[in-house]
DNA sequence: AAGAAAAAGTGATACAAATCACAAAATGAT
DNA sequence: ATCATTTTGTGATTTGTATCACTTTTTCTT
C-alpha cells in the first residue's frame, strides 16, 4: 500500500505553483499513501506525528459524538487534513475517512515545523488556512442548527453540485445514513425528503447518481427552511 | 470612553508572565477600551484592523444566522478575541458583546503581525490557540446537536459553574432567551426546563442568581440526554 | 451466478420542542 | 415613585422528526 516517492506531485508541486515555499525542503521526507474508498485515514483518539495533505480524492471529517456519528465537513483535494489537531496536542480529535479513492501525503511533523519556522510566507499561509477553516465551521454549524431538514438537505445538494463536483449531475458518494450524519437526522428522514424532492421534480435519482433539475427550487428551500 | 495607557497590565503583563514575547514591543501601540455590560465590542460584517485581547470581563461570540441569533461560545478573560477573523480576511464574521463590564486591549494589526514574524514562540503560541479553539468549536457543536434540551441546559450550567465562575453559586449574566440562543432553543423551553430543574431540587434560583444544589444530577442529565 | 449483507423505501405511531397567547414579575427611565 | 419596557412563567395546541417495524432493492462476496 505504501510507496515512497521522491518526486511526487502532491504538495511539492502544489507549493511550487503557489510559490509558498522551497519545495526542495521536503525532499523525500514525505510518503504518499493510497486509500480506497471507505477506508479510514485517521482514527479519532489516535496519536499522529504527520501532517497530511490530500492530493487526490474526497474525505469526510467525522467525530464520534455521545449518541451518533457526526460528519463535521467534507474536504476535497487539494487540502491539508487535520491541521488543528496535528499542530495542536497531536491526539486526533476526529476521524478522517476516504469517500472516494484517495492519495494522501504524509509529511513528517519535524520537517513541517522546520518549514513553518523558516518560511514566513508558508507559516502565514498555514495561519490563514486555520482561520478560514474555523470561521467556516462556525457558519456550517449555525446553518445546520437553524434550518430544518429540507433546508439542510437542499444545502448539501447545492454544496455538492457547486463545490464538490462542479456540475448538476453527480455520483453521491454518501449513503443516506451518512447524509443523515451530515445534517443531523436519521436515515429514514433523509429518504423521505429525497423522495419528496424527486416527486416535486427538483432532483432525479438513479441509484447513487443524482441530477439536480431545479437549482432555483433548491435555493428557495434552503432559504425558507 | 477610550483612554491610552502606556503601562497597562493587559497583554503586556500577560506576556511578561508567560514569557511569550518581549512585552516592550507593544510599547504604547495599544489602547484599552472599557465596555459596559451589554454593549457590543465587535459587530458582524464590520472591518477590523485591531487584534483584541480581553483583559477583564466576559463576552459572548454570536452570529446572526438565517433565523435567529446564535451564541457560538462564551469567552472569559484573559483571552484573545476574534483572532481567526482579524488574521483572516479582516471582515468580522461574528459579533462580540460584553456580558459583564469589560476591558479590552486594541492592538494594532501591524504591530501584531510584526510580533508574529519576529517572535517564534509567540507565533507558535498563536497557532496553538487557533488550533485549540477550532477543535473546541467542533466538540461544542457536536454535543449541542446530539443532545436534547435538558442535556444541553445541564451542560451550560455545569460549564458556568466550572469554567466561568468557578463556584456553584453565580449570577447568570444571560437572559433566558440568550440561553436559548446558546443551546438552540426558545425562551419558553429554557424557562420550562429551568423550572423542572428547580422543582427537582437540582438548582435554586433567585432572580438571575442560580445556585447548583446537585451537580451529580446535572451530570447525569448531561449524559443521557 | 447465488446467497448474504447492506442500503433504501415507506407506513404507523410517539414525542420533544415550537408556537401562540396571556398574565405576572422584574427592571429601567423620567 | 410611577409608568413603560423588557423579562419571566405557564397553559393549550401544533408540528417536524424520531422511532419502530417491515419489505424491497442494491451491492458485495466467493
Amino acid at each position: 500500500m505504501k510507496n515512497e516517492c521522491i518526486d511526487c506531485p502532491c504538495i511539492v508541486k502544489y507549493f511550487r505553483t503557489l510559490n509558498k515555499c522551497q519545495a526542495e525542503e521536503l525532499g523525500n521526507n514525505h510518503v504518499v499513501v493510497r486509500f480506497k474508498k471507505g477506508y479510514p485515514i485517521i482514527k479519532q483518539g489516535t496519536f499522529s506525528t504527520n501532517v497530511l495533505f490530500l492530493r487526490k480524492g474526497l474525505v469526510k471529517i467525522h467525530i464520534t459524538g455521545p449518541y451518533r456519528e457526526q460528519i463535521v465537513r467534507l474536504i476535497k483535494r487539494p487540502s491539508y487534513l487535520g491541521l488543528p489537531t496535528t499542530i495542536g496536542d497531536k491526539i486526533n480529535q476526529y476521524s478522517i475517512t476516504a469517500l472516494l479513492d484517495c492519495e494522501v501525503c504524509f509529511i513528517d511533523l519535524n520537517i513541517f515545523n522546520r518549514m513553518l519556522e523558516q518560511n514566513k510566507d508558508f507559516s502565514n499561509y498555514i495561519l490563514l488556512e486555520l482561520c478560514r477553516s474555523e470561521v467556516e465551521s462556525f457558519r456550517h454549524c449555525a446553518n445546520r442548527t437553524q434550518k430544518q431538514l429540507r433546508g439542510n438537505l437542499a444545502d448539501v445538494l447545492i454544496d455538492f453540485s457547486e463545490n464538490i463536483f462542479e456540475s448538476n449531475k453527480f455520483l453521491l458518494p454518501l449513503s443516506q445514513s451518512e447524509i443523515g450524519n451530515l445534517v443531523d437526522t436519521t436515515r429514514e428522514s433523509v429518504c423521505r425528503v429525497l423522495s419528496e424532492f424527486m416527486s416535486d421534480g427538483i432532483i432525479r435519482m438513479e441509484g447513487k447518481k443524482i441530477e439536480i433539475l431545479n437549482t432555483r427550487s433548491l435555493k428557495m428551500i434552503s432559504q425558507n427552511g
